[in-house]
DNA sequence: GCGACAG
DNA sequence: ATCTTGTCGC
């Protein structure tokens, strides 16, 4: 009678839960802008950083870093029950409030338009940046060449991307304004906030292994 | 059956 | 994600 078919429920909060993103912009000003990544030891134990980097001159105003156990095992398409919790987590520990979020992993730009950078988007009720550097399944239609290219998925725009980054609505901001300040926030092909993220991840990680 | 599959 | 050196080029 009954089947429990995990992977579909989950599926299926996914799918009711992506009806709650806002892909409209819900701010006016963007000073600060927060970027968040985990770096990976033994599989489940891992390093979360969070830092704010100033829009204006690219700079790193705050950082903060916590060590987290990873229950959830990666299974792709459900990497926002892996590493939402962790990245929340990492992100209250930063001193000052900021304007937008970038996460590293996809917004709406998903199987069933509610990735990573949506399960914090909405959990955390703000702006938020959904960045990957691959589309998650190949049989998104675009042209493919060496500029921005928008993605589109059931008939429906949701996002853009380069050889290098697909970027997606995670909540609360319209594509339009996700790609501008992509690209006001990069020195590199990833943004600052997720470029520095990363490197304090990983030196973080490194030093816990000594 | 075979290949694909964010981090 | 992570395991990994040198190397080409500005």
């Amino acid at each position: 009678m009954c089947s429990y078919n995990f992977p579909q429920k989950l599926a299926d909060i996914q799918y009711s839960l992506s009806k709650n993103i806002i892909e409209q912009d819900s701010f006016k000003n963007v000073h600060t802008v927060a970027g968040a990544d985990i770096s990976f030891e033994k599989d489940n134990c891992a390093v979360a950083a969070a830092v704010a980097v100033d829009l204006d001159d690219l700079t790193v105003i705050d950082s903060k870093t916590i060590e987290v156990k990873l229950l959830f095992p990666y299974i792709s398409g459900f990497l926002g029950f892996r590493e939402a919790d962790a990245v929340i987590s990492v992100l209250r520990e930063l001193n000052n409030e900021f304007d937008v979020l970038m996460v590293n992993g996809h917004g709406i730009m998903h199987p069933r338009g509610f990735g990573l950078a949506s399960h914090v988007g909405l959990l955390m009720d703000i702006p938020t940046i959904g960045i990957a550097k691959r589309l998650i399944k190949g049989n998104y239609k675009y042209k493919g060449d060496n500029s921005l290219k928008t993605v589109e998925f059931m008939n429906k725009s949701v996002g853009a991307c380069d050889r290098q980054k697909c970027i997606s609505v995670g909540h609360k901001i319209s594509l339009k304004t996700a790609v501008d300040i992509v690209h006001e926030a990069s020195l590199f092909k990833m943004p600052e906030p997720l470029r520095q993220a990363h490197i304090l991840a990983t030196n973080i990680m490194k030093d816990k292994i000594k």
